[in-house]
RNA sequence: GCGCGGUUAGCUCAGUUGGUAGAGCAACCCGUUUACACCGGGAAGGUCAGGGGUUCGAGUCCCUUACCGCGCACCA
């Protein structure tokens, strides 16, 4: 017997010597595996990319979470022979770590610009490898299998290729194109932003009406209002029926008697305010609408610092914030200031990442056109090729109700705006020299090439991940082996950002889906439901101090049961303590039986008496339960059912019979080898969920005809039991 | 405004072709049985949010109301 037996089990002491033992082992990579015969090569292929962390800092329990439902399928996928790859990396996310790093550097009184692009950058990478350390550290201490030897960055060179490859492609096609369209400027952060990228805030503004000639208008944004030289009324207005389209009218405003002019448009709505409003193409999206509707002027008011320009007369070159009570008072004394609302609540658009409020500006872009069609993809547009497989089943997402909200985010999107201007990022592959534009590759040969400033959106990238980490564009064996990937498994959160744009990419460049399935998890939340965030300032639980305290298992466990596609989990210590107290049954169990078969060397030809017969039936028949639930990715279920069978049968009654059959040694050698058996066999079945004691108890059983093949042998390509493979 | 979830035992949540309600934790009673007190045995606990419908039969399907949560859009 083990000495290690003679105390309660201690994942500490435990787990990281076990992920040694795994890794060193080589079977991460599936080329190991099939060298060394666990897999075949011509074996069904399982494989999965791993959500790329931020390499913005550490991973939290929401990662914890991915990791410990992916590991699980990829366990058991790997146990099932099939040809196993968990693809790892990091993602640059280029907004997200810029300003982290801005933000670190302006507490020591260094800003950006002082410091120049190419020194920015470096400070930046050097941050972005030290976070990039510490993920990796904590994946592997979450236990989790995935091929080191494959691991990629959204940022490194040949993901750059990737992204200069296909940024080539769709520009070739049309696809990509440069122009002045609306966009979400981001004042503080200096750059644009794509519209999920917007954080709506409800706040308390005042509402000023003003008079306008013979109208009255309202408005939160008086300080915008310099230009307006429209005034817009529905065209079924009764109260407004006098007026005519075109009509050209005098009135005091400002600064000054302007002449307005009547426009008559249906975006407008009678019910609010007064029916009328004037119009600010420049900076409203609906404004500019109406405006391109009615070939109207367009002019800019504000700039992109959020100061007023020349246009604002006696304002110019004050900020919008600091300019608008003057703008009121001025307007007051004028007599034309009618009413102000004080409790008015109205949604204001900010900045994902900078927490700046967004002024929308027109300025010129790249986007992506999401409607055009494309000859080389049978004339369908991106968004066609984007509903196309969901709808048609190629793509299965769980829970099947997150397919609508795909839908309904398809059939509204607008052109992706992909350049953003800031330093961190893909450059975009494009170079100017007066009137021309060169898109290629690669820069150049010739002097006199100004490259664009600009850098992509890092969903750009993200979204070649799961074929750019494959090899793409050379055609590899990895891509032809391992893609379209099995599933994609994230949270909910990321459904527009990401598996869209995953989608989009896939079937754009390399024309079949990026994975066949997404598996949906739902967010972590402390115990009294409240969002796990550190800028919500609430505790964040650290899993590494759940795992220090209780182990891996334990968490892995209280993570997997109760806990359903889409759904959110509670993360209650409780129910983590209850699974520790799981791992230390197992572990007592499996003393126990290591006790009873110490001496028994008649495995071979014991034979189970009906009693015990029984109970390898039903054990049988729960493991053609839990595998069908297994393939349907129904882990909660299949947990608590090898959870309810371990502590309810095989140790409540199947030890405990053992223990009289043996003591009067009436069918004792049927109990041993009950024992063994179904020790064994649960084992493998509980790997995929615990992993390390389930290893470590693996590892101090006798190899045996019982069916451990050597002593050394690893739980963890052990072959999935199940009566029907 | 449009849409999507949720509402099941005190708490956290499972419950997939509709067929006599489940788990974990907590609480209760009994038990120091030689794997484990990080234990065992036992009992208790629910008109499955309300209302209506389909059905021989509904937690499960349909309609509707309420409350909670989320997404999208609008906000002059």
């Amino acid at each position: 017997m083990n000495e290690k037996f003679l105390k309660p089990y201690d994942p500490k002491n435990t787990e990281e010597r076990i992920y040694k033992l795994w890794e060193e082992s080589g079977f991460f990579n599936p080329d190991v595996c099939i060298e060394k015969g666990i897999a075949k090569a011509d074996a069904e292929h399982f494989s999965i990319v791993l959500p790329p962390p931020n390499v913005t800092g550490n991973l939290h329990t929401g990662h914890a979470l991915m990791l410990v439902i992916e590991d699980i399928m990829v366990r058991y996928a790997r146990m099932q022979g099939k040809k196993t790859l968990w693809l790892p990396g990091t993602d640059h996310a280029a907004i997200a770590t810029q300003s982290k790093v801005e933000k670190m550097l302006e507490k020591d009184g260094v800003r950006k610009n002082d410091l120049g692009r190419e020194e920015f950058l470096k400070r930046v990478e050097q941050f972005a490898n030290e976070s990039h350390d510490t993920i990796v550290n904590q994946a592997k201490k979450m236990g989790a299998t995935l091929d080191w030897s494959r691991e990629a960055f959204t940022l490194d060179e040949d993901r750059n290729i990737a992204v200069r490859t296909a940024f080539k492609e769709m520009y070739d096609d049309g696809l990509i194109y440069r122009g002045h369209r609306m966009v979400n400027w981001d004042p503080k952060g200096q750059t644009v932003i794509s519209d999920d990228e917007l954080v709506y805030e409800e706040r308390k503004s005042k509402f000023y009406t003003f008079r306008y000639g013979p109208f009255e208008i309202s408005t939160v944004r008086p300080e915008t209002k310099f230009g307006d030289k429209y005034v817009v009324m529905h065209p079924k207005d009764k109260r407004y029926a006098e007026y005519t389209d075109g009509q050209k009218i005098k009135l005091e405003w400002i600064n000054g008697p302007i002449e307005a002019t009547i426009v008559k448009d249906e975006a407008i709505d009678m019910e609010f305010g007064t029916g009328v409003m004037t119009i600010t193409p420049w900076h409203s999206s609906i404004d500019f609408e109406i405006a391109e509707r009615h070939k109207l002027d367009k002019e800019q008011i504000i700039d992109k610092y959020g100061k007023l320009l020349p246009i604002a007369g006696e304002f110019n070159g004050m900020k919008i914030t600091d300019a608008r009570e003057k703008i009121v008072e001025k307007l007051k004394d004028k007599g034309l200031l009618v009413s102000v609302d004080e409790n008015y609540i109205n949604r204001v658009a900010t900045a994902e990442r900078t927490s700046g409020m967004i002024e929308p500006q027109i300025m010129l872009q790249w986007f992506v056109d999401v409607n055009k069609k494309i000859a080389r993809r049978e004339n369908k547009s991106l968004k066609e090729l984007m509903l196309e497989p969901v709808r048609e089943g190629k793509i299965k997402i769980m829970p099947i109700h997150f397919e609508k909200v795909y839908f309904n985010w398809i059939e509204n999107l607008r052109d992706w705006c992909i350049s953003r201007q800031i330093w961190y990022g893909h450059r975009i592959p494009v170079w100017y020299k007066n009137d021309e534009i060169y898109c290629e590759t690669e820069a150049p040969k010739e002097d006199g090439w100004i490259q664009d400033e600009d850098t992509l959106d890092t969903w750009f990238s993200s979204g070649l991940w799961t074929f750019s980490t494959l090899g793409w564009p050379k055609k590899t064996d990895d891509l032809k082996n391992y893609h379209p990937t099995t599933i994609l498994e994230t949270g909910h959160d990321l459904i527009f950002f990401w598996v869209a744009r995953m989608i989009l990419m896939s079937q754009y460049l390399v024309g079949e889906v990026p994975f066949k399935n997404v598996y949906f998890h739902g967010m972590v939340r402390t115990s009294d439901g409240k969002k796990m965030s550190k800028s919500l300032g609430n505790k964040a639980v650290d899993p590494l101090d759940i795992i220090a305290k209780y182990g891996n298992d334990a968490l892995r466990m209280a993570m997997i049961i109760g806990n359903t596609p889409g759904n959110d989990l509670k993360l209650n210590e409780n129910d983590i303590r209850g699974y520790a107290k799981f791992t230390n049954k197992i572990w007592n169990a499996s003393r126990f039986v290591l006790e009873q078969i110490k001496d028994f060397d008649s495995l071979q030809t014991a034979t189970l008496d009906e009693e015990d017969q029984k109970n390898t039936e039903e054990l049988n028949k729960l493991l053609e339960e839990t595998t069908k639930e297994m393939n349907e990715y129904r882990f909660s279920l299949v947990a608590e059912k090898l959870y309810h069978y371990f502590w309810h049968t095989f140790a409540d009654v199947v030890i405990e019979r053992s223990k009289k059959k043996i003591l009067e040694n009436k069918n004792a050698d049927s109990a041993r080898m009950l024992l063994i058996t179904q020790l064994m066999t649960l084992l493998k079945a509980l790997h995929p969920f615990i992993p390390f004691v389930t290893e470590e108890i693996w590892s101090m059983l006798p190899a045996s005809s019982a069916g451990k093949p050597n002593d050394k042998s690893l739980l963890m390509v052990e072959k999935w039991p199940s009566v029907s493979n």
